[in-house]
DNA sequence: CTCATACAGGACTATTTTAGTACGCATTGG
DNA sequence: CCAATGCGTACTAAAATAGTCCTGTATGAG
């Protein structure tokens, strides 16, 4: 379908649970504890995201994980990169190349890619930090509605 | 992951094929033959797409399916709607309430649904035209309209 | 120094989803 | 009438996902 993987789901949450106080070392028993959730798969999604360098592990006794980067720095993208295991695509065809048997696909591809190009966007425009925010149906300037999101031109020197 | 079934693929890809000659009836076997799929596969989606009223289908000798509307009128959007199983949204959360264990998570559901809304809006924007037609690089056309893809954000300001 | 705690990495199993096929029924043009 | 073609549904097969477990390594506490 059009849905990110539980395990994506989760991580998110968990990053979002760890964002609220990203000073704290977290163990994987304490989230799955809190969040209710197995252990072992907790323990799972937090190694892949270590792996990614979202989060920082802290090995031996009263280790556990932190937040690798304030959390307006971790965008939904990246750990959707981390967690989910084909490349990112809404279609096969958009992520390799090469084997569109027929023409009509062939033109579609880019197309795809364009359509592609906007979902990651709106991925990548949302951060860990936007999402323990609440609703916020505006801020500043539009939230994410397709644009700016981590909005900081209000004041008129964006970049 | 975050990507469309086959069989969706599988079904624009016929549209756009139908869609390039929206006048003639086209047959289960012509597209199984034309597209390379397996007939029952096809037929299979060929049934759903006219279910939903995408496709006009004729029965008895000599009939087929032709495209119930102009292919300027439909959207992937729809196609997508009528060959997924799943209602649409990138986390189950967005698309039934209710079973949301955490706070966290119900935070995030309302952000999530934002997200939805970009990815819909994006698919809701392209028709069966828009994919035959070249790729079109251009924007600011009636094309791929209203969401600019360009912006950036990720620069975090973490104080 | 030793041990319990906690992460690392990988293999494995179970479950769920998706893809693909089959088959009997209904419709219709020739 | 009958062969072509869609309709509906049930079923099977394959693949992806979710979840578990085991063995190893690091490290702080006692």
């Amino acid at each position: 379908m059009l849905r990110i993987s539980k395990l994506s789901d989760y991580g998110t949450i968990m990053l979002a649970y760890m964002a609220e106080d990203p000073e704290a070392l977290h163990s994987a028993a304490e989230l799955a504890q809190s969040l209710q959730l197995g252990q072992a798969t907790v323990s799972k999604i937090l190694k892949a995201l270590a792996k990614h360098s979202l989060l920082t592990a802290f090995r031996g006794a009263s280790g556990g994980y932190a937040l690798a980067r304030p959390a307006e720095e971790i965008s939904l993208a990246e750990v959707i990169d981390a967690l989910e295991e084909q490349p990112f695509g809404l279609t096969e065809c958009s992520s390799h190349e090469g084997n569109c048997a027929q023409e009509v696909s062939c033109v579609m591809r880019a197309n795809w890619m364009r359509i592609n190009d906007i979902v990651r966007q709106a991925l990548e425009d949302v951060t860990l930090a936007d999402m323990i925010r609440p609703p916020v149906p505006r801020r500043g300037t539009t939230q994410f509605k397709g644009v700016p999101v981590t909005v900081r031109s209000s004041s008129g020197n964006p970049s």
